[in-house]
DNA sequence: GATGAAATCCGAGTCAC
DNA sequence: GTGACTCGGATTTCATC
């Protein structure tokens, strides 16, 4: 995967801050001409920098209006629950993140659900209910000040 | 804000999964003409249901390759702090996310980073200079096995 | 009041240079 | 990397239910 120079650069930003920008309108913004703009955008997909272009939804309107954040600890004597607890997450749609970390939960989970009601059936039917699961630590989102802001680049 | 109809939705799931649907793609995949596909998006969009559009880069390709996670305890004889470290948290780049949480914390903040020195000095610099603020736990993340997954819906 | 068909206009994508 | 050319989709208009 070669690299990226500071015009390619300007193209992920522009496209990371307005996926909508057309050719012509980001061309200009990063002052190449709509025909290289165009061939190197085409790369930036190809070579995977650009993973995919997704329209946010504002969640209550889905019917996705409650978010928790979850801590995992897991059994250390028990390294496929690691594994195990993996799988899982991938398989469960409402697990928006999961991500392994140092400190004191092994894993944090951010889960989108409808209610708490629904995030209680996913606790008690997909959560509790893996292996080697020592404990699990439920952070209610009271408040949403900010949420996938725009990355700083 | 008027409700969204079965057609909306299924624009809204279409537009979410891939933001660059075109409209006459949009079009048939929803089974509506294309003149009324296009006016049902103004639509969503012009109502807010669609904040914004966003190309999703691979964050160390732009420099951005660590990911911390922050829980935060205030200190509950001075509500002033509350607002003060939302304010905070908005004018910080780094912060990704900031959630006020039910639980053991009182705030969660996602941060993006260059590496852990670029979040020592963030940490130092404008974390523990918050006011009021008790108590900060960092969580580096080791491995991210999902993150910003598309909305189950 | 919202829809679909037709008509116009503009940008994407491709070419030669 | 530039400029021109073609094709297809975006956007508007309009008749219709």
């Amino acid at each position: 995967m070669p690299g990226i120079d500071r015009i390619d650069r300007a193209i992920l930003r522009a496209l990371h801050r307005d996926g909508r920008l057309t050719n012509a309108e980001l061309a200009d913004r990063v002052n190449v001409s709509p025909a290289t703009c165009h061939r190197r955008t085409q790369r930036l997909f190809a070579e995977g920098f650009i993973p995919a272009v997704r329209a946010e939804v504002v969640p209550d309107a889905v019917g996705l209006g409650a978010l928790v954040m979850v801590g995992v600890v897991l059994d250390r004597s028990t390294p496929d629950s690691f594994a195990a607890l993996e799988t899982a997450a991938e398989g469960i749609p409402e697990v928006l993140d999961c991500l392994l970390v140092a400190g004191e939960f092994d894993y944090l989970l951010k889960i989108r659900v409808r209610d708490m009601n629904s995030f209680n059936t996913l606790h008690s039917r997909k959560l509790i209910a893996l292996p080697g699961v020592r404990q699990i630590r439920t952070f209610f989102v009271l408040k949403s000040i900010k949420e996938n802001a725009p990355l700083p680049f």
